[in-house]
DNA sequence: GAAGAAACTGGGAGCGCTTCCAGTGAAGGT
DNA sequence: ACCTTCACTGGAAGCGCTCCCAGTTTCTTC
């Protein structure tokens, strides 16, 4: 950081190098028309020579637009991102952003503060658009963004709210697969071990496993809530096993979840899938280095970042995008 | 989206509503001295009334600051910000961000967009600060970044190039840690596979295996160089059992690469620890549940986050920090 | 060759906020 | 009673860029 911060360069100093108006050679930086070829060039060759690049700030302002989008991650827990479910939403979100002019701001509200300040964007156009995720049921911020000026896309829906665009895997559908594919392998005393009902996640799964042991006729009272934690996970097994010692499957609403249910499981003195049958949900990493390897359901996460990205441009070009359900698929390992 | 984009509340309206003038409206926004307690109030006041906010974009205009810091991960690589390391670093980085005014942009420099971007922040100044991530020791943005007028903390640092602002985990000191406690438990015959030799990460868990084995008075030649990758971790360990089939021990410069190696070795029939002991680096959370569970190096990685984050406001500040090296400690799992 | 259309061109008014500066008046000192 | 001193105060000049608009030039077309 030397002193002589070396002022930028301006459009004028761009204008007058070439010989022109400032007006002209604004129209040939934002390539529009009515400037003659000739002038265009001698701009071209002056922002080349000077190394002139726009200031997004002063544009921002002229233009009444921000130049970035916000994907937002609301919770309580300051630790949520560590779940790299986030980091891979982000990665697919920054592939289709790069394509464009916009910035990614990120936007872990965590705290108190944290919220107050999604919430000015939200409120007084800060951004150019925002994706929002893991939203809570009760998160005030919801209904917030749904009534925001700004275009809001949700990534997943919170549980007993369908906001207006939002992109989401198929977890009800996904989690019938796990359970169906529980059934077509034998299994008749299926638990669960759901999600937070809070979040929408948590209860499509829940109904997910619902739908598919009606469908074969099975008894679905098998069922201890959980927190999407694998401590959680753990402790809901032991509430299955005390209360259900019968069970031979169970289907977890997630993997953190299965791997506590798992340790349990083992702890317990039941073989897994000898005695008890576990899928998860997400196939994460982990997944596949448990022992045994974890049966899950496998959901596109990359492309749901990518898709709710796309959406976002879509409803700030003014279109008016559907909501968007992504395939989840059953990755069948040793667990089950 | 509706039509009707309420407009944004103005500070002059807020000055013409609390009668004063914009300069003291202004004043008291950003209080500054020169208002008296009554104009001062009667501003309040019509800022709550009126729900204003200021501008950021304006804001930023006048004040010759961007208001916003980057985290900038530049690698060849699309899928670098998936490995949880870094997510764990934006955690760090959040955290300390969410005391200030500063937003945080994420720079996933790894197309040539993105690199080009990530140039065109560093010439001209379009962030206050920004942080620098994974740098390859040849990546020339390392040398633009250092060049450059706008502040920059790296993390970790290049092979051959010592930043001037950087933090880092003590690479060396860690892998001089782990391969000591393969010689205490008995080993002799001690290899390791390398992580890439142009990130500083690499070559200096490399050197604390060598300050090791040199005290030690033993054999530092049984080295394969790897990647960082779980496939390469597998191919490297290949090659060592190839070229080294008396080896009784291996640290691996990172889990991933371990993780690799372990399965390699299980598939050659060698038992672990028994035949050979395996220690890794980085501590993630498969580390714990891998069979056995893999002994590691562990760097306190949202510290680093923190650390960067707070480096660089110092340097915003005006202040000129030193460099940070943050100690690793061994975590001693059945690996070993 | 004249009229009308079409394509340029540059002046200037903002976008919303900060900040310099000259001016005002009250408080303090002698 | 007079002169400083100093906390206030608001007008005005930007920050760098976009874009409307009126004026000018060039091109068509009879």
């Amino acid at each position: 950081m030397t002193d002589q911060l070396k002022r930028q360069v301006t459009l004028d100093e761009v204008a007058e190098r070439a010989g022109v108006s400032r007006s002209a050679a604004s129209r040939v930086i934002n390539n529009a028309p009515h400037v003659s070829k000739a002038k265009r060039d001698a701009v071209q060759r002056a922002v080349n020579d000077l190394g002139y690049v726009p200031n997004a700030t002063a544009r921002a302002l002229a233009t009444q637009q921000v130049g970035a989008v916000v994907l937002a991650i609301s919770s309580d827990n300051p630790q949520v991102f560590t779940d790299p479910f986030f980091a891979d939403v982000a990665v697919g979100v920054n592939s289709v952003l790069e394509e464009t002019e916009l910035e990614l701001i990120l936007q872990l509200a965590t705290s108190t503060r944290g919220q107050t300040r999604l919430e000015q964007v939200l409120r007084t156009r800060q951004a150019d658009g925002v994706m929002l995720m893991s939203m809570h049921g009760d998160d005030p911020l919801a209904q917030i963004a749904e009534d925001s000026d700004v275009p809001v896309v949700f990534g997943g829906t919170p549980a007993n709210f369908e906001p207006r665009y939002y992109v989401d895997a198929d977890n009800r559908g996904g989690a019938r697969l796990a359970t169906e594919h529980l059934v077509a392998t034998g299994r008749t005393r299926i638990a669960t071990i759901t999600g937070r009902m809070d979040e929408g996640a948590g209860t499509a799964r829940y109904r997910g496993y619902q739908d598919a042991l009606a469908v074969a006729g099975l008894d679905a009272s098998r069922v201890v809530y959980g927190d999407f934690s694998e401590e959680g996970g753990g402790r809901a097994m032991e509430q299955l096993l005390a209360e259900h010692p019968d069970l031979d499957a169970v289907f977890v609403g997630s993997d953190q979840m299965a791997i506590g249910a798992m340790r349990v499981l083992k702890d317990a003195g039941r073989t897994i899938p000898g005695d008890v049958a576990v899928v998860g949900f997400n196939d994460v990493v982990l997944a596949r280095h448990t022992e045994p390897p974890l049966s899950t359901v496998s959901q596109p996460i990359q492309s749901l970042g990518r898709e709710m990205a796309r959406m976002l441009l879509a409803l700030i070009a003014g279109e008016s995008p559907t909501p968007l359900i992504l395939p989840t698929r059953l990755v069948r390992r040793a667990s089950s």
